[in-house]
DNA sequence: ATAATTTAGTTTGCATGCAAAGTATATTGT
DNA sequence: ACAATATACTTTGCATGCAAACTAAATTAT
């Protein structure tokens, strides 16, 4: 078998961690400001755009683990940023929802994903451009 | 200000995280077999290469935290992968050194790439070469 | 209608990722 | 030589990611 098979920097998935962690990274001076983690800013991201979702909607828009998920909504609640309300209906559902908290802070974010663009300056439009399709395409 | 610089659908970052997450997830099956999880393999495919090196040297090449390569050797010791020793002159450094079972352990290592590979057949080897340039011009 | 199955969420236990504080040892500067 | 600083690791506290078990409610099948 071909030794190089097995270097570490041979491997997508390393070079995949390294750089996801590496701008998640990038984003928590920003997020602190705001008192965000990165993936209670994801939530808010799902949120901001579609302002009400059941679990399982904001589940798949985010692609969070699920038992992490209950923990992040709950301190989200906490903070007054969502609210979460059983549905009617289905009894099993729960609906989220921005608070008018919640819906403020867009303001306070709307600046993050320009600041972040400016941390990647080195990489071109067209390299960002390239490097959504590729991972698209990586997740099937 | 844009809206769609919120969508979480035009997030770098979230593509990252999700194919990040995604294929450490189809590596989990294949490392179960040999008893690793994947932070260990990305230890093992560093000492394979490497044979010895200090935990430092260990840390850089994985870009694997600090207090998370403690526990994680820990355990790697206990499983009798590595010995880790004191260096002689420099009494702050350590030495992580593969043991016979660790470096065995590589011939039961060798085709998992291969098998990665297959579950990523859509990808084609010009667009792995791409992402993995594009890639490294994310990591500075 | 009732049992079997599926769906929606939560809980649990384990393994990181990360920042910050802490410890021990080396090196530098004066 | 001695204080200040830097280096190499470890420890701690918090926030996930993940699989598996669990609860409750809705749906399906017979």
């Amino acid at each position: 078998m071909n030794e190089a098979h097995l270097k570490l920097e041979n491997q997508l998935c390393h070079r995949l961690y390294m750089a996801s962690n590496g701008i998640v990274r990038s984003y928590r001076p920003l997020l602190e400001a705001i008192d965000l983690t990165y993936p209670q800013y994801v939530v808010m991201m799902a949120m901001w755009e579609h302002k009400k979702l059941t679990i399982a909607q904001l589940l798949e828009k985010t692609a969070i683990d699920g038992g992490a998920m209950t923990l992040i909504l709950k301190k989200m609640v906490a903070k007054s940023l969502l609210d979460i309300v059983k549905d009617n209906d289905d009894k099993r559902k729960k609906w989220v929802k921005l608070t008018s908290e919640g819906d403020a802070l867009r303001t306070k974010a709307t600046n993050i994903p320009s600041q972040i663009r400016c941390s990647y300056e080195r990489v071109t439009a067209e390299e960002f451009k390239m490097l959504t399709k590729l991972l698209d395409k990586l997740l099937i």
